[in-house]
RNA sequence: GCACCCGUAGCUCAGCGGAUUAGAGUACUUGGCUUCGAACCAAGGGGUCGCAGGUUCGAAUCCUGCCGGGUGUACCA
């Protein structure tokens, strides 16, 4: 494609003498193969008809381009159509499954994703986040790039201390022993029904509220201290342990695994440090017994950084975690994929660190996905009951595609979920229906694995050897044509780090398939072997496509 | 108040490097399994692209204003 599009721009230089920048789109199949509106650009600059254009450059670019081009037409008020030939066509589609951008060739990429905090639930909006990220960090992967997946979480801090009270509560005291009584499978139910209570409590009951706030002050003691022996430290390490152990189990189950995580412990101090350094410099400054950055100077807002108490707010444990980042990897690319809420607050973050650590900041992205929500546009609280839990969603769709198929395929069951949440543009806010969000018919991840299935399930029956493509009819070409279309679409969504847009084109790819199906037959066809060797690519394609956004591509389902 | 994001069929969404007749899915109404897997295919109805201006030969797409919704906005995460 930039082979044309370089070699159109070398004929209107020819011809007309003048430079222009000839970008091609993907038209309505009718129209042809490739299109340009690049005539009805000139017609200004130029003086000229559009049409007279057209017709001036489509008589030379016949001749030109050669073999590799059928025809060039003009259309509209003056729209260039290039139809390739079959064989340039069936080349292109050929080697599509393989292609992969270099983007990232050789760069060293950080993906921090899904940030869960240890003493609490993993909630839907982590599990779009983590489907997302991980996406994401397969197409950093895809282009070359060495990517590493990190995890950032709150193992320390007030939500901590409500769930450590209540854990308390439920083992009497600080009795350590007491919580071998919670069986493996049962403790993170059982510690996010204490996260519960001690929010509760935390709310309603000023006696527990103080104790509360004595416990956070003991959690950070003890990491303060290495305190390891301690009945209460035993308690706190030992729960922290089975949340990671939760993380991973899910994470596990969901196809993505992290490399490393930065409890917001390891990254505190660094931050805190970093921030009392720089308060020095003048980066940050006191206001009211607090250190801020000043982000009105740079059209954002203050934030706290350290309170007034010298104890490090978010903020500071964001430059630490970072900071940490950078010297851990010394990235090319640094990428963090939250929710937009933290948009601004991400923006003032990254500012005052851009005034010590340029190089580092220019290196970071800050991508940003919508929130999960309710069908009807209700927002989800655990009080309110309205909760959804990850598993909830899991749950639901297992139980939705047991009703259609009678089937309990945990493939299949991901793959309706991981695509129900990437089809969108990441950016704006998910509604997810537990009744109908989760679909596995029309465009849905089951739809595109049925699609691949079967394209597999004819090439087992095939003994043919497969033939070149050439001289296509009709429903091949169509298919081969779109076959052709991967590469600029993976290129696309790399480049603008937007997963949905292979989601779009693999549904169009698996339906495209579908409709040659419905009229041409493989097996035992005069046509058998050529035909063989195009659904061959088309399910490689399909399958390369889907790896990328982390959904299973089975031969049979 | 200010800042950022968003308003496209009943519902859920693509399309927004401006352009050839606004597209899917779903739901609804129909038709198609003695032939490679019907989680499929085909047909139909359904849209003043929030509103009003502007730029342009041409705007869902770019600019401005307004209306509506969301999020953020100093010691929470």
């Amino acid at each position: 494609m930039e082979k044309l599009e370089t070699a159109i721009a070398a004929v209107i230089k020819k011809l007309f003498g003048h430079e222009a920048v000839v970008l091609l789109t993907r038209p309505d199949e009718q129209f042809g193969d490739y299109a340009t509106n690049i005539a009805l650009q000139l017609a200004r600059p130029l003086g000229k008809n559009p049409r007279e254009i057209g017709e001036t450059l489509a008589a030379e670019l016949r001749t030109s381009l050669g073999e590799q081009v059928q025809d060039v037409t003009i259309a509209g008020p003056g729209f260039l159509n290039i139809t390739l030939s079959d064989q340039a066509l069936g080349a292109m589609a050929g080697s599509a499954p393989a292609f992969r951008p270099n983007t990232y060739e050789n760069q060293v990429v950080v993906a921090e994703y899904s940030d869960p905090n240890p003493f609490k639930v993993l909630h839907a909006g982590h599990l779009y986040t983590s489907v997302v990220g991980d996406a994401l960090a397969n197409l950093f992967e895809t282009a070359g790039g060495e990517v590493h997946r990190v995890n950032f979480g709150g193992d320390v801090g007030l939500h901590v201390a409500k769930t450590m009270w209540a854990i308390l509560a439920e083992l009497g005291g600080e009795q350590p022993e007491k919580l071998q009584a919670v069986p493996p499978e049962k403790r993170s139910e059982w510690m996010a029904a204490c996260y519960v209570r001690g929010t509760n409590a935390y709310e309603e009951d000023p006696d527990a509220k103080a104790k509360i706030v004595e416990l956070n002050k003991r959690v950070y003691q003890i990491q303060a201290a290495g305190d390891h022996d301690s009945p209460l430290a035993h308690i706190y390490w030992t729960c922290r342990a089975w949340s990671y152990e939760y993380f991973d189990a899910f994470y596990a189950r969901i196809g993505t695994k992290f490399e490393k995580y930065y409890p917001e412990s390891e990254v505190a101090g660094l931050g805190l440090e970093t921030v009392q350094a720089q308060l020095k410099k003048g980066v940050y400054e006191q206001s009211d017994g607090a250190v801020v950055f000043n982000g009105e100077k740079y059209g954002l807002h203050t934030r706290v950084f350290i309170n007034s108490e010298g104890l490090p707010t978010y903020e500071a444990k964001d430059v630490g975690l970072i900071m940490q980042k950078w010297r851990d990897y010394h990235f090319d690319h640094s990428v963090v994929i939250t929710g937009n809420d933290i948009v601004e607050y991400m923006k003032v973050v990254l500012k005052s660190i851009e005034q010590f650590e340029p190089e580092l900041v220019g290196r970071t992205t800050h991508l940003t996905h919508g929130q999960v929500k309710l069908a009807g546009g209700v927002k989800m609280s655990s009080r309110k009951g309205n909760f959804l839990r990850a598993v909830d969603v899991l749950d639901e769709a297992t139980r939705a595609n047991h009703e259609l198929t009678g089937q309990n395929n945990e493939q299949t069951m991901l793959a309706a979920v991981k695509y129900a949440f990437l089809r969108q543009r990441m950016g704006e806010d998910i509604i997810y229906d537990p009744k109908e969000s989760v679909s596995l018919e029309g465009n849905s991840g089951p739809y595109l694995q049925y699609a691949h299935a079967r394209a597999r399930s004819i090439v087992r029956k095939s003994q043919q050897a497969p033939a070149p493509l050439a001289s296509l009819q009709p429903g091949e070409r169509s298919l081969a044509r779109k076959i052709s279309e991967y590469p600029e679409v993976l290129e696309r969504a790399t480049t603008a780090m937007l997963p949905h847009h292979i989601c779009t084109y693999l549904y169009e790819l698996a339906q495209t398939f579908n409709r040659f199906y419905e009229h041409n037959r493989v097996v035992d066809d005069p046509r058998e072997a050529m035909r063989l060797q195009l659904v061959t690519i088309y399910a490689d394609t399909l399958k390369a496509g889907l790896q990328v956004l982390g959904i299973a591509a089975p031969d049979q389902m």
